[in-house]
RNA sequence: GCCCAGAUAGCUCAGUCGGUAGAGCAGGGGACUGAAAAUCCCCGUGUCGCUGGUUCGAUUCCGGCUCUGGGCA
């Protein structure tokens, strides 16, 4: 019998947190949070994270746990979460997965295989310096030799994604683009409900620029400045985040605060367009559009009925 | 009031030695399987301000008008 699992996820800025919060309450759930940025301690405002006084008493898990210089990414997603779900399985609630980070929760509906390989700095390095030498071009033509599938199915510019697929086959022997074929076309070993929670794209903008504001005034500088006083470099994946990259480049005395602040409403705007695009092309969703509902209420309602549609619970 | 410059895609602007036009940004679509808030790809018809004139043909040249900058009084 497959276990139960809801899924609770959508662009930035909707409102997942929330509705997470109340879809919680309602099945007796705990909150696994699928979030890339909100995973890092110390980063609290650029990454609108949920605070403890906001859970009202709902187990979070995922959120606040490691530093920002620690490496973070969807292999050591997906152990955490598998981790944290068995915990909740043995209380006899409901994991419920809430956050933006499409590819976390595949790795971990699909429960996609990552465990073949382990990374391999120095190879990688080697093949970044190639790239920077020889060109894009050149480095994609190593990936066809070996490869064929993958540098078709690769743009050429997309240097990470080449280097990962280079580095697949000289850290396991095998095509990357092998590897994926298998695993599409799994089948999620759960029984789970995948919400995506939307709203009209204008409406969703303006939430964002809203969100920036606030963000502002809630003293993100102050929050990228102290990070960047205790010496965490602008190359961690964690500075990456939106708000932390702009404003970091603001406080090196590359750009204005007001170009930042610009630049980090558009990119977080391209940010949620492309988590759409990703989520449209997801198997047995559910959206749910809030742009259609009344309410909160309404929402939440809509949400529990199909919950026990589909979990039957 | 006079002089000068400008008026072209949502915005900033290029351009057409006269044959109805193109970049950047914005915006839209897509990819993604160990960086994913990352990385990468694709998408440009708009009364060329209005109005006369010259011309086979004007957004392009000439005149007038309107508006917007700047200057002189």
């Amino acid at each position: 019998m497959k276990k139960p699992l809801v899924i609770l996820t959508g662009p930035t800025a909707v409102g997942k947190t929330e509705l997470s919060i109340n879809l919680a309450k309602a099945i007796g759930g705990e909150i696994i949070s699928a979030d890339s940025m909100q995973v890092y301690k110390e980063m609290n405002i650029g990454t609108a994270k949920i605070m403890p006084w906001e859970m009202q008493g709902i187990p979070h898990y995922l959120v606040d746990e490691i530093s920002p210089d620690e490496d973070f990414h969807v292999v050591k997603f997906k152990e955490y979460a598998k981790s944290y779900m068995e915990q909740i399985y043995e209380k006899g609630k409901i994991p419920i997965i809430v956050g933006g980070t499409g590819f976390y929760i595949q790795a971990v509906l699909k429960d996609v295989s990552f465990d073949e390989n382990e990374e391999d700095e120095t190879y990688r390095e080697e093949l970044q310096n190639f790239a920077k030498e020889h060109g894009a071009k050149a480095l994609h033509d190593r990936l066809r030799e070996i490869d064929p599938e993958s540098a078709d199915s690769i743009h050429e510019n997309n240097i990470k994604r080449v280097i990962r697929a280079l580095e697949f086959y000289y850290l396991t022997g095998k095509k990357i683009s092998k590897h994926n074929e298998e695993e599409k076309e799994k089948e999620s070993p759960y029984n789970f409900a995948y919400f995506v929670l939307t709203n009209d794209r204008s409406v969703l903008y303006n939430r964002i620029d809203k969100r920036v504001d606030l963000m502002m005034e809630q003293g993100l500088l102050d929050e990228v400045a102290a990070l960047k006083n205790k010496g965490y470099s602008r190359d961690l994946v964690s500075m990456q985040g939106l708000g932390y990259k702009e404003i970091y480049a603001y406080l090196d005395g590359e750009i204005s605060l007001e170009e930042a602040v610009y630049i980090l409403k558009r990119d977080t705007r391209h940010f949620a367009k492309r988590q759409l695009t990703w989520f449209r092309r997801e198997k047995d969703v559910i959206w749910v559009d809030k742009s259609l509902f009344p309410n909160q209420e309404e929402v939440l309602s809509f949400c529990l009925e199909k919950i026990k549609e589909k979990l039957t619970i």
